[in-house]
Parts: C-alpha cells; sequence; structure tokens
DNA sequence: ACTCTCACG
DNA sequence: ACGTACGTGAGAGTG
C-alpha cells in the first residue's frame, strides 16, 4: 500500500526553531530550525518508509481567510528574522533529499494538506500528517493519521479518531467545532470570551456542534448563556476561520510527490555547506563516492608500496609530503606496535612498512622523520612520538597534528577518528580501524594490501584535513591556543611519558603485605558482624546483608537497588557496627587492587619505571587527563593510602623529588574573571581564602571563624567553582537544603561580582551556544536552552565551571611550555615527570636543587598575567611522599 | 558491556 | 516540580 507524509513547513519550522539551541554555521547564518527539521526528516524516513512525499508551505501575507476576516493571525508576532533567513535553507534542503514541496499563493500549508488527505482517502493511501497545528486533527480518518509534535520536534504524538475521541470524546469534525467555541489566541481566532477548551468540550458533547450550541442556548445557564448569545456570531465564524479548506486547485498530481529515497552524496553536500557535522556522521555513506554510480567519479586512491629499492626515489619526494600517518595499533602507544607509515603528497601516497622502516635501507626516512627543519603533518603525532621513540627514532618537525586540531575545535566531540572526520569534513572517506582489524579478541592485522591502502587512505586524509582544520582555527581566532600552547605541548608531554617515574617495587610490596594483614582482619571482623560469610566487595551481596538481614534503614537508591557508597554507610554508622568494618575494607582493598597490585604491574622489570601515557584529547575543559597507569589519583588525602607515595622516588642516585603545586588556582581564576572586588581584595592580600568566604558568609571576625566554619565555607567555596546548587551543597555539608540555600545567599550577597559573573556566563552560553575560557578554548553546550530541566540545569553548572576549570587547565599547560623552555636554555638536568591538574613533579640532582626550588614556582606564577597574583608553593624530598 | 564504587584535582 | 554538585580512570562484580 501506498504511504504518504504531509508536512506542514511551516509549522514544524517554527517548531524546530523555538525547540532546538542556537546555532549558526561559520558564516553566521542561522540554522537551528533547519537542523530540528532536518532530524525530524530523517527520522521520519527511517520510521515510516513512505512512498509519497510532500512539504507544504504558506504563502504570501494574505489569504483567503483575510477577506473574511482582517485580523486573522493578527495577534501573531511578526516572524523573527533568525527564522526567515532559514526558509531559504529549508527549502534547498528539501531539494537535496528529493522531497516534493508545494505552496500556493493564497493559501496556508493546511489547506494544501487538507486537499491532500482527501485524496488520500479517495485513494486509500495511508497518509501521515506532521504538524504542530492541533487543528490539523479535523483531518483524521481511518486511512489519515495526525503526528502532532510534542516538546520540539523531536517527539510526536500520532491521531486517528479513536484516539481523538478517546482524548477529548469528539469526532475529528468536531475539532473545527471545539475552536469555533474556544478560539485561538495564536492565529487571532476569537472564539467566545471565557470559554476555554474544558468548556467547550462539556458543550459539545451535549449538543454536538456549535450550530447545536447555538440551538440550545436556553438550557445554558447565568453568566455562560449570556456569552454565548452575546457572541454567537463570532462562534460562527471561528468555526469557519478553523476549517482548512479542501479544495485548493492542485494542477500537480500525485506522481510529483513519489518519493524514492535520497541520494546520499546530495544530502552529503548540503549537510556540508549546513555545517551539520554529526548528521554527516550519521548518513554513514559508504567510503568510496563512486560506489553506487554518484556523480562524483572518484579516481581510486594512488599508492605505492616502497621497497628497499625504491628508498631513493621516496627520498626525492620527502619535501613535498604534506600527510603523515604513522600506524601504531594498540590502545597503550607505550606498547603499540608499529604496522608502518604513510607519506601523501599531492600526486602519490607512499606506504612504508615498518620493516623497511627500521632496517638499514630505511634510514633516508628515519632521517627524515627526526629532522626538525622538515616540516610534518599529522594524525596523533603524540601516539606516533612514543611509538617511534620506543624504537630509537626522535620524531621531531610536526607543525600540525589533525587529531589534536579536532579536540580544539570540540573538545567534546567522542569521534575524532579519522574516519570520523573525513565524513565530517567531506574528503575521501577513511574506513573505520574496526573495519580493517577487527576488534577485542579478533583483532587482526589484514595482509599488506589492505593494510597499506588503510594507511595511505590515512595519510591522504590528513593532507586533505589540514588546510580545512587550520583555517576553521584561524576562524575562530583558537590558532594561539593551538600552535603555541597544544602542539608544543603534546611533544614535551610525549618526552614525560618516555622518560616515565622510577617506582620502587620492594616499597609497594612490603606497603601490601603491611595491607593484606589488615585486609584479612577486616574480612573477618565483617563476617563476625553478618553472622556469614559473603563477598563484601559486592554491592548486591552487601546490600542484602545491610538492609535484609541486619533491617538497617535505605538511605538511596542505585538504578538496581539499595546503595552502598561511602555516603550511605557514613549515615549507617550509627545504626551497626559492621559499618566501619565495611568501610574499612572497602579502604583496604581499593588499595591493595588499584594502587599496589595495579602500580606493580605497570613497573617496568628492565629500568624499574613506570609510564603513564597522558591524553591530551579528551577531558571536555581541556585539562589533561593519565592513563596506564593513571598517575593523577595517587592517594593523598588518608595517611595510609599516602604511603604509597614513598614508592615514587628520582630515577638517578642522589636525586630529589620536587613537587610544586598552585594554591587556590581556580578561586584565583574567578576573582580574575569575575573581576569580583571582595575576592580580588583577598587574594592581593594573601588571606586564607576559605577563612575569608567563612568571615563574610557567616558575618564574623576572622578571629571567630572557628574549624567547623571554615570547613564549610570551603564547601561553598568548592560550590561556587562547580556552578553551586543548594541541594548539592546541603549533600556535601549533611545539612538541610534550607541552610544551604542560606549560606549561598550569603556569599552571593558578599561577592556581587562573582553572582554576576555566573549570571553573564550562563547568558552568553544561551546566546553563543558555548562559553571559553581566557586563552580562547571553547566548549559547545547544546543543552543550554534544553526544555528538560535536568539537562539544562547540568548545561548551566558547566557553563559557570567550564570557564574555571578550563582556564586553570590553560595555565599549567602554559607553564609547562614555558618549564620546558627554561629547563633547555639553562642546560638542567632536572627534569619534568608528571601533571596533576594543579601540581607539578619534578626530578632533579643535588646540584640544581637551589635554582629549581626558586625557578619552579617563578615560572608556574609568571605563566599568565591575571589581575590577582598566582601563587606556587614548592617542596621536595627523597620521595613524591616526602615533597609535601 | 554495564554498573557501582572510589581514588585524585 | 523537576533531581544535582565540575572533571577524570580503574577495579570488581554481574549479565
Amino acid at each position: 500500500m501506498d504511504k504518504w507524509i504531509l508536512i506542514d513547513g511551516n509549522s514544524i519550522a517554527n517548531r524546530a526553531f523555538y525547540a532546538m539551541p542556537p546555532l549558526t554555521n561559520s558564516a553566521g547564518l542561522h540554522t537551528n530550525a533547519v537542523y530540528g527539521f532536518t532530524t525530524m526528516l530523517l527520522r521520519l524516513l527511517e520510521e515510516e518508509k513512505p512512498t509519497h512525499m510532500l512539504v507544504a508551505f504558506d504563502a504570501g501575507k494574505i489569504t483567503f481567510r483575510h477577506e473574511g476576516y482582517k485580523d486573522y493571525k493578527g495577534g501573531r508576532s511578526k516572524t523573527p528574522p533568525e527564522l526567515s533567513e532559514q526558509f531559504p535553507l529549508i527549502k534547498e534542503l528539501l531539494q537535496s533529499f528529493g522531497i516534493a514541496q508545494f505552496e500556493l499563493s493564497g493559501y496556508e500549508a493546511d489547506d494544501i494538506i487538507g486537499t491532500l488527505t482527501k485524496l488520500a482517502d479517495e485513494q486509500g493511501a495511508e497518509t501521515l500528517v506532521v504538524s504542530g497545528d492541533k487543528d490539523m486533527l479535523q483531518l483524521a480518518s481511518p486511512q489519515v493519521t495526525i503526528a502532532l509534535t510534542r516538546k520540539g520536534v523531536s517527539e510526536v504524538e500520532r491521531y486517528n479518531p479513536a484516539e481523538i475521541k478517546d482524548k477529548y470524546g469528539l469526532t475529528p469534525d468536531q475539532i473545527i467545532d471545539l475552536k469555533g467555541l474556544m478560539g485561538d489566541a495564536s492565529d487571532n481566532i476569537p472564539g467566545i470570551p471565557g470559554v476555554g477548551e474544558k468548556t467547550a468540550l462539556k458543550m459539545l458533547h451535549e449538543f454536538k456542534s456549535v450550530e447545536g450550541v447555538l440551538a440550545n442556548i436556553d438550557s445554558l445557564k447565568g453568566k455562560m448563556k449570556e456569552k454565548v448569545e452575546q457572541h454567537r456570531e463570532d462562534a460562527v465564524m471561528s468555526k469557519e476561520l478553523a476549517t482548512i479548506f479542501r479544495e485548493v486547485p492542485l494542477e500537480s498530481g500525485i506522481s510529483d510527490m513519489l518519493y524514492d529515497g535520497y541520494d546520499g552524496y546530495k544530502l552529503a553536500e548540503a549537510f556540508r555547506k549546513l555545517e551539520f557535522r554529526s548528521l554527516l556522521e550519521r548518513l554513514e555513506l559508504p567510503s568510496s563516492a563512486a560506489s553506487d554510480g554518484g556523480d562524483v567519479e572518484e579516481s581510486p586512491l594512488v599508492h605505492t608500496t616502497v621497497t628497499s629499492s625504491s628508498v631513493a626515489q621516496l627520498a626525492d619526494e620527502l619535501a613535498s609530503v604534506t600527510g603523515l600517518f604513522i600506524e601504531a595499533v594498540g590502545e597503550n602507544p607505550h606498547h603499540a606496535e608499529l604496522l608502518g607509515v604513510a607519506l601523501a603528497t599531492e600526486d602519490n601516497v607512499y606506504v612504508v612498512s615498518a620493516e623497511l622502516l627500521l632496517s638499514d635501507d630505511g634510514e633516508p626516512i628515519r632521517n627524515w622523520l627526526e629532522d626538525d627543519s622538515a616540516s610534518k603533518q599529522g594524525y596523533d603525532m603524540h601516539k606516533a612520538q612514543l611509538a617511534l621513540a620506543w624504537r630509537g627514532i626522535v620524531l621531531r618537525g610536526t607543525d600540525f597534528d589533525v587529531h589534536l586540531a579536532a579536540y580544539v575545535l570540540d573538545p567534546t566531540d567522542t569521534n575524532q577518528t579519522l574516519n570520523g572526520l573525513t565524513h565530517r569534513y567531506g574528503v575521501a572517506v577513511v574506513p573505520g580501524d574496526e573495519n580493517v582489524y577487527g576488534k577485542g579478541a579478533k583483532f587482526k592485522v589484514p595482509e599488506a594490501e589492505t593494510l597499506h591502502l588503510h594507511l595511505a587512505r590515512k595519510a591522504d586524509a590528513v593532507r586533505k584535513l589540514t588546510p580545512q582544520l587550520r583555517q576553521e582555527l584561524e576562524q575562530r581566532g583558537m590558532h594561539r591556543l593551538y600552535y603555541d600552547l597544544e602542539l608544543p605541548l603534546s611533544t614535551i608531554l610525549a618526552g614525560m611519558e618516555k622518560q616515565g617515574i622510577s617506582v620502587n617495587g620492594a616499597t609497594v610490596k612490603q606497603l601490601g603485605q603491611e595491607i593484606e594483614g589488615k585486609i584479612t582482619s577486616a574480612m573477618n571482623e565483617v563476617y563476625k558482624y553478618a553472622e556469614t560469610e559473603f563477598n563484601i566487595s559486592s554491592p548486591r551481596q552487601l546490600g542484602e546483608i545491610l538492609f535484609e538481614k541486619l533491617g538497617l534503614p535505605v538511605i538511596k537508591k542505585t538504578k538496581t537497588g539499595p546503595s552502598t557508597d561511602a555516603d550511605v554507610l557514613d549515615k549507617l554508622e550509627p545504626y551497626h557496627a559492621i559499618v566501619p568494618s565495611i568501610l574499612n575494607y572497602r579502604q583496604l582493598t581499593k588499595l591493595q587492587s588499584t594502587y599496589v597490585e595495579g602500580l606493580l604491574k605497570e613497573i617496568r622489570r628492565d629500568t624499574g619505571k613506570i609510564h603513564t601515557y597522558y591524553r591530551q584529547t579528551i577531558a571536555a575543559t581541556g585539562r589533561l587527563s593519565s592513563q596506564f597507569p593513571n598517575l593523577q589519583n595517587i592517594p593523598i588525602r588518608l595517611e595510609e593510602g599516602r604511603q604509597i607515595r614513598k614508592a615514587f622516588v628520582p630515577s638517578e642516585p642522589g636525586w630529589s623529588i620536587l613537587a610544586a603545586d598552585y594554591s587556590q588556582i581556580e578561586l584565583r581564576v574567578l576573582a580574575h574573571i569575575s573581576d569580583d572586588d571582595g575576592l580580588k581584595e583577598a587574594f592581593l592580600t594573601d588571606l586564607d581564602i576559605h577563612t575569608k568566604t567563612a568571615m563574610d558568609v557567616f558575618g564574623v571576625a576572622a578571629d571567630d571563624v572557628d574549624a567547623n566554619m571554615r570547613r564549610q565555607a570551603k564547601a561553598v567555596n568548592f560550590g561556587i567553582v562547580y556552578g553551586i546548587s543548594d541541594f548539592g551543597l546541603s549533600q556535601n555539608l549533611n545539612i538541610t537544603r534550607k541552610e544551604a540555600a542560606r549560606f549561598i545567599e550569603q556569599y552571593f550577597a558578599a561577592f556581587r561580582g562573582v553572582r554576576q559573573y555566573m549570571d553573564d556566563i550562563v547568558i552568553q552560553a544561551k546566546r553563543d551556544g558555548y562559553v571559553t575560557t581566557l586563552l580562547e578554548r571553547r566548549r559547545y553546550l547544546p543543552e543550554i536552552n534544553a526544555s528538560n530541566f535536568n539537562l539544562r540545569s547540568f548545561a548551566e553548572r558547566t557553563a559557570m565551571n567550564t570557564p574555571i576549570q578550563g582556564t586553570a587547565a590553560d595555565i599549567i599547560k602554559l607553564a609547562m611550555v614555558r618549564m620546558d623552555e627554561q629547563l633547555r636554555e639553562q642546560g638542567l638536568r632536572s627534569r619534568m615527570l608528571l601533571q596533576v591538574h594543579d601540581e607539578l613533579v619534578f626530578e632533579v640532582p643535588e646540584d640544581e636543587m637551589d635554582t629549581m626550588k626558586k625557578l619552579v614556582p617563578s615560572v608556574m606564577e609568571s605563566a599568565i598575567e591575571l589581575s590577582v597574583p598566582l601563587k606556587a608553593d614548592v617542596s621536595f624530598g627523597e620521595n613524591w611522599y616526602e615533597a609535601k
């Protein structure tokens, strides 16, 4: 059977416009309504598989309805220009989709659709009408279903006559009577004043129609009777206005509405023009543009596998290489397997196997890789640098990294693979690695021919993506962030990682043994109280014991059952002696498995070192993260765990570990960007910031701030940085929401500039769709205008937090680049080893201690000039524990 | 593969 | 009224 979809173009565009967050392309043109429209079309096509499709638009200002009633739609506010400018784009988009569109002077979209549904009824075609306008319900029939948008355009509610009966107790015809009685403010249809949906429905259930009501005025009572009598003509006219005209002269036949799918390449072209990258990805175009006989006849990629005898030929071409791909597979770059290198020039891609590269014959290529003056454009050069470094090749001269650029352009993008980027930027698509290698247990390196083509495609993609991404960085004013900060940092990070940090395995094992004994006794204690043995590490089994066997109260729930986290256990402590034993067991097993056993596994047998890997392209705020192992979460808060730091030692005898950390960097950043006088003053005079906050929040003198007040003020400061909510603070401090709200109120009364900043940044985010850090790092917040309260609130807190956390991240990254420069310029042997968000860790020879104790904090403090001073505290010792 | 818990800033 | 702190990674249990 034929399936028709008829769309009310104006109505959907309107809905999409108001439902979607503001969105503009790089030319500044608004595209949010187009975007919403597109997602709706894609979903309809996928779910409904229509045979015919048409989008109807209103044409011109005057419709035949104005002839009878000049105020028709008079109360409606003018279409904003941000929306009007999108109509041509929508119409163009429909052409790319291959979807018919129609408008006729003097008629509205619903008249066109009404006429077509009549035709559909006659032809027996199953029809779906899509609109945001309830009036459409009058068109419902056994063949015709009406889909009304709900909450934007993402959800629709479907109505057939039975469902209309269910919801309103009316037939589709009676929808016009409903409008006649109650009117419609948005179309300036008057109806009868004082009659809303409730009254109108009651009347219609009794008298069937407007005419029926008017014929039975006498049976109405009091005020209502008066109103109806006074406005009987309005009611009749309103009904007429609400009636969809179903005799529009349509010269075109239904054959014009035939829909036989879209041409993916045409559509991709349209999406690229609109800069709908995520949608481009969703299209999942086959990797070759020529594959379905599309109009783009792409020549197969020219590539040459280099052999021992042709190395010389490649050597001549090295200067014209503008795309480099170094394939190293494996999650951990330190252990990645090097598969080969591909070098793209404008008319060829040279593929070099790992074997050749590392052989004597590969020397010219290795020399080029190491030549700092030979500029290179690559993808994930950080990983490449490590993979090569472990094979004795020092990669130098990177002047562009596509992966890093993609991160800087959109740090929340989760698909920064070449596959994803080629889709988005409209260059010849590189297949996903899973398709070439398989994944998980099925991972397998394919035969040389397949592998080499894959590498060639990647290098060629790098070559083509580089100019596009360069330009985009330039356009957004992010070139300095990229070229002066992130790119140099990536080389520095690789150096730190390759260097590694020495960890004394014997110290770790010793600690492990002590912990082991404590675990056994904690475990037995738990069993004793529980009077049974069970797996304490299983939240489910633990829950059974606590909440069923021992009957303790459930404090909060997770998706799967009652929660047993530390917060809950703290609250359960007064009820049962088993609780502290469980907490103790948890703490000890965490130390044992994650830190003792986890770290031991990562120590290299030959060197006694641990090599973490910093991910520079993950954190949405611009921070680094650390993996394999994570060295940014080594215990410090509790003394038992802190002991593990004693195992982190210098790699050379007589050297020391030196650590320097920023003091209150986030609050200092907040003082700077909010320009709050009180906060700035506090840092200018170097007050204890939590004490100062306590003074202001509790209204007491410095001497009257006790430890508890300071603790609470500290939590308030954290809350401020995170984008405060009274609930969050109340949870953290274990106080009532009211009390928390009072603290926040007091805080904002004292720090008015901070309140202003919080208000402004949210407004800015809603306007621009993103927030920035001091160095112009950008984070998009697509949910900042969501109608869903949760999503929106989350985005608002993120808008408040990201500029603070992100600027702090910018600053320490700057300090790292300067520090690296200083170490080299001054010819120091000291080495930068670790970064822990606001802390840098070095190993330092004895004779450089005096220099470094001054140099490190001085570089950190002068990394950037703010309106308040930056402060870094330095300490040192025989190991990381001592450097406190 | 997902959930829960917990380590850090 | 809605249900919450911001940013990460790792290990254990469970399906």
